[in-house]
DNA sequence: TCAGTTTCCAGGATCATCAC
DNA sequence: GTGATGATCCTGGAAACTGA
């Protein structure tokens, strides 16, 4: 008996899964699609392969040995791994078990991956979610090392080598503490905007954004009294003070203490996308992750437009 | 040294035929 | 009818060769 698996191919555990089925030469060819010849040649050879005839010629067919009854079970299992193996792999949400770890903002946590998670705990319960912050300028390393699944993010912040999708536009709102004036008249013109204290987000400590730019093309500025990193840290200012604040519309919506005042100018604002490495492009369960996020994102955009 | 091409040979296929 | 075997053809891999 041989023992190199050089000298023994698939196409001979084949011959021998189909042979231990049929019993029969002709019939095993038939069901390989092979001639009768070329099964019985791989037949000479698993039994020089094997050191046993295999298969006895008999009146009633082709009998297995005890040699070839006891790698049937064997031959059956390897072509069954086989098949598996070469077929694509399935995704199956409700019997997963993995972790994916995702980048985000506090904005993009609130607005993106909360109605996420509400979502991805009842069709796939075994799936563990990660939350980073995004750190600039180490995301793309991030994700193609795999530290870093899924990345939400802005188009003008990802960079060309990655994978990305836009999942909706997102637009600046004003927002005041249900008990300021403004809330309560539900209307501010330009001039009243300008002379409420403000309260700014920004991850830089910065004192001026898109609203400050808009503002001065018009010749105006605003007061912005205090900068803070989080968007979570806003509410409880504005609960504590009379200041106002501009904020990413599904942010504000999130907020019950808050209310939404129509902008007395147009902010631009921007569009929410997610980013990923080709490593993860054709993964199946990364790609069920990206549709679910599609569509809790579009889901949202209805829930905002009614 | 490396990439591309050519040559050689083993292995797998079919066809024809024989043996059981 | 079915399995085994020899003759022959085809294919693909390995080795040798060639040129940049």
């Amino acid at each position: 008996m041989k023992n190199e698996l050089r000298s023994l191919d698939l196409n001979l555990l084949k011959a021998l899964g189909a042979l231990l089925q049929e019993r029969s030469v002709t019939r095993a060819a038939h069901r390989l699609a092979i001639s009768q010849p070329a099964v019985s040649g791989m037949l000479v050879k698993l039994r020089e392969h094997f050191g046993d005839p295999l298969f006895v010629r008999t009146p009633d067919g082709m009998m297995p040995t005890a040699r070839a009854e006891e790698l049937a079970g064997p031959v059956t299992q390897i072509l069954r791994d086989i098949t598996q193996l070469l077929n694509p792999p399935h995704f199956d949400p409700l019997s997963a078990t993995l972790t994916f770890t995702l980048a985000a903002t506090d904005y993009a946590l609130s607005a993106v991956l909360i109605p996420l998670i509400a979502e991805l705990k009842s069709r796939a319960p075994g799936i563990n979610l990660a939350v980073r912050p995004i750190i600039d300028g180490q995301v793309t390393q991030q994700l193609a090392r795999g530290d870093v699944d899924l990345a939400f993010l802005t188009p003008e912040t990802t960079a060309e080598e990655l994978h990305s999708r836009s999942l909706y536009q997102e637009e600046y709102v004003c927002v005041a503490h249900r008990a300021h004036p403004a809330a309560q008249r539900l209307s501010m013109t330009l001039e009243q905007f300008c002379h409420y204290e403000h309260v700014l987000v920004s991850t830089e400590g910065k004192f001026s954004g898109p609203t400050d730019e808009k503002l001065a093309e018009l010749h105006l500025e605003r007061r912005v009294g205090v900068s803070v990193n989080s968007f979570h840290a806003v509410p409880e200012i504005l609960r504590l003070t009379t200041m106002i604040a501009v904020l990413p519309r599904r942010l504000a919506m999130t907020t019950h203490d808050l209310v939404i005042i129509p902008m007395p100018l147009t902010v631009p604002g921007f569009t929410k996308s997610m980013a990923w490495h080709a490593r993860r492009h054709q993964d199946p369960a990364h790609r069920w992750l990206r549709a679910l996020c599609v569509e809790v994102s579009q889901q949202d955009d209805i829930t905002l437009a009614t």
